[in-house]
DNA sequence: TTGATATTTCCAGTATTATCGAATCATTGA
DNA sequence: TCAATGATTCGATAATACTGGAAATATCAA
């Protein structure tokens, strides 16, 4: 994770809308949820519901795969964790510290 | 932290140059840098640096301090534990799934 | 006071982003 | 093949954000 992947994943997530989206794709896990449905939970109209589900997999925050008619979403955690670690790298210039101390560097581990 | 809270605080990060100043003052640590110091070091005009600086804190993710002539800013570390909690809420629908457990939750006691 | 330093505010121009109806594309079942 | 379902793309409009020079504000030292 770098400044030029950063920013494009913050924005993605700096929406209200697609915020809501992203953390409804967070709760419902790896099963992921249809557009349908999103669309559904969020009463957003189809069109701009596509919009937004098209800029969060864009910068790579949601993946998408198809299930006969409809189009899945799932949140991508791994690029969630890299994001924290980029946000929070070098923290006090390195020296232990506190503030920040191990912020979600533990990468998860699958249980 | 809520929506109301979390979208204008990863709005302010989600920008190329508000990203770097955050970035550098995480870094800073507690001690944190003048106005003019950033300037410098990111190669900014006062007044772009003086628009997003009051972005960010605006949004709450710095802090501002007068030190004689110099406005001194520092990461508020806490506002960003606040929001990685936030966006990993309920992760998988709470139920122990691993992709993001127990993300950045221990809320970092300082050394 | 006066001048120098540190930083912010104001402003205008430019560029980017969000919205959503209508039209289109993809998949399936009959 | 046709109609129905699920979702995306297109296009126009409105709103918001970024940039940087010039002027204003705050602080300090002489």
């Amino acid at each position: 994770m770098n400044t030029n992947d950063a920013v494009p994943a913050l924005a993605a997530i700096a929406q209200e809308h697609r915020l809501a989206i992203y953390r409804l794709l967070v709760q419902a896990g790896p099963e992921g949820m249809a557009a349908g449905a999103i669309a559904d939970a969020l009463g957003l109209p189809p069109s701009s519901l596509s919009f937004h589900l098209a800029h969060l997999n864009r910068a790579g925050m949601i993946a998408q795969r198809r299930e006969s008619r409809s189009l899945i979403y799932t949140a991508d955690f791994e690029r969630m964790n890299a994001l924290v670690g980029f946000l929070t790298d070098k923290c006090c210039g390195g020296q232990p510290c506190g503030p920040l101390a191990q912020p979600a560097s533990p990468p998860a581990k699958r249980a």
